[in-house]
DNA sequence: ACAAGTCTTGAAACCGTTTTCTTGAATGGC
DNA sequence: GCCATTCAAGAAAACGGTTTCAAGACTTGT
């Protein structure tokens, strides 16, 4: 079945094809008449305008290209799910690349292949030659996850160290000696800031040690971190899928939290709150970076020349049962809802 | 900055833009001699072709668009990412369209707008009509999680009911006499299947309740019904999301599982099998999903004329220590009918 | 009533690419 | 050596829109 073109509304409407655009895309003038006679015969005919067609001429696909990688972690899905909503309403779509695995930009250059109106980056899925190249070609880029300096690049990245200082400290007073930083295999720009963040309030309060772990809730490495005979005694990791894992590790060696062990994770996703967990955490409001994306991406489309800012999400600290209370009066306490906070059953 | 087209490729190989097209599309032959200048000139340029511009003479624009719901379910983020990189794989993209709240079909119809070459629509975001118009213009439409009965629409669902009824004959075994299947606020294709399925194999075995949870982990609900003077024995939930919220509140409650509470889950997702859950659920396969959406619609775009097909994925039982153990026969996988007999699917 | 301006509309050019049609050159058979 | 083939490459049309330009119809001021 042929598609139905701006032709085929015109010759029903008896009106020539530029008359039908003009009514059609709202712009142009036309009389009452003739645009009552034109969208009767739009809608008969079920008439869309191709965007394909339209972006020959005009600027705009209205597409956003989002590159990443795994939509494992919650707050990833998260995410996306806020970006792609959030990019409708204002009438764009999101258009998903995953992430190459070599360390070629084929992902992000898909952008220029669909002419899209932006490219949104999740952590550091471009190289800096390739940002800059779509910032130059007047694509507006926006990184999250790292910071780059890059001319026309935003970027928008949680306050990672200040972040996990805030954990250190908690650690710190909460009398852990043995302490243990859990975070990726790989590179990880956000891992690096988190890690150091921790050290820095622990140095000279507690002996830390860094352990990494590949793809996956690291519940094995967990496992045997945990039972190991110089096991510590508050864990860290760089984000709350990782610090799940060690919980469940926990339980299955038969570790009270938080009594033998304190455990701190990242992002506060949604099961961090639950009760079976109890994670304290640091909270990356997704909305929030959604938000200040989108309004980012949408503010530059308009005004191309607009200096690059580099945003830095604070993290409050989110205290709740698998750490112990201490003293203060500078952190909030969330959800006293489970009781001692450890969970109440063992694996099965 | 400029967009680098066929033309100045042209030019600077000193050839006209059709044999650039030729050389670069790789379709046409060209001289060796040809053909190298045309690639270095590309190459120097950085020359990509427009998706955009060669989609007017072509049919394909390689672009699927999915149309989904939320994400907060770990399986759904499981989908896209298992979907956006198959199709990566073949050279097409995935188009995010957030399925609109009303039941206008605007999100489905972004394929007409962008000739998407195909779509998939998750759980039931696109009406009868809709899917069969996209149908009718040539544009493959699979849909997941519900079954509808249009020409050349094809459908892959989980085989809810069976599933569910392998539940409720394990929790029949268990010896559970008061049973609360846990299902969504809203009518839901594949809820109204597991029920049902879970209530054939409880049929004068057990009393079934059944009750409906807005969108969340349903924790507030499930704290509410356990805390009742006639608690369950055993909840079905229809995915494994609620059913972690069941588990949650039980442990509130301080409950045992599964010795004074049995609870099963649906989809199998990665954190049900994590020790701390220990949740018995039904496993839906997502790669095999991905997979069979993915290989129908490539075959579909070669061959438009093809029989719809709609298809069963089986979704074997998966036992962990959220259920009472029982004898190991009883809980194959592969069963045939034992006692009750089989009534004929329930559709919505 | 006439000049000047405004409004509506159609014709045609254009966006970047593919593809058909043509042309011209090279090859091959006899 | 000549005619029939093959083949490479250019010219031009097409794809489905938008936009500029020009023309005609209508209004307005004097």
């Amino acid at each position: 079945m042929k598609r139905v073109t701006i032709k085929d509304v015109a010759v029903m409407a008896g009106v020539s094809p530029a008359t039908v655009s003009r009514v059609v895309s709202g712009d142009g003038r036309a009389s009452q008449e003739v645009a009552g006679k034109v969208r009767a015969a739009a809608d008969q005919l079920g008439y869309r305008p191709s965007v394909m067609a339209r972006s020959l001429t005009q600027s705009s696909t209205q597409l956003i290209a989002f590159v990443m990688g795994s939509l494992q972690n919650p707050f990833d899905a998260a995410l996306v799910e806020a970006l792609s909503a959030g990019f409708y309403r204002t009438g764009k779509r999101l258009l998903i690349v995953p992430a190459d695995h070599g360390d070629n930009d084929s992902g992000p250059m898909t952008a220029l292949d669909y002419q899209t109106d932006g490219v949104v980056v999740a952590a550091g899925h471009i190289s800096q030659s390739a940002s800059e190249r779509l910032a130059r070609l007047g694509i507006p880029v926006i990184l999250f996850g790292r910071m780059l300096e890059a001319p026309g690049v935003d970027c928008i990245v949680a306050d990672n160290f200040e972040g996990a200082r805030r954990a250190g400290r908690l650690i710190a007073r909460s009398g852990a000696k043995r302490v243990t930083a859990v975070r990726h295999a790989w590179d990880t720009f956000s891992d690096d800031e988190r890690v150091a963040g921790l050290c820095s309030a622990l140095k000279g309060r507690a002996r830390v040690e860094v352990v990494k772990t590949p793809a996956g809730n690291g519940f094995g490495e967990a496992l045997m971190l945990l039972s190991g005979p110089e096991r510590p005694d508050a864990v860290f990791c760089v984000n709350d899928v990782l610090a799940i894992g060690v919980l469940d590790a926990a339980a299955a060696v038969g570790l009270r939290v938080p009594e033998d062990l304190s455990v701190i994770g990242f992002d506060d996703i949604p099961m961090a709150s639950s009760p079976l967990c109890g994670l304290t955490t640091l909270r990356l409001p997704v909305d929030e970076v959604a938000g200040w994306i989108i309004e980012r991406l949408l503010r530059r489309l308009e005004e191309p020349g607009l200096a690059v800012e580099r945003h830095r999400v604070p993290t409050p600290l989110i205290v709740r049962g698998s750490t112990r209370r201490v003293l203060s009066a500078t952190v909030s306490v969330h959800n006293q809802a489970e009781g001692g906070g450890s969970p109440g059953r063992a694996g099965k």
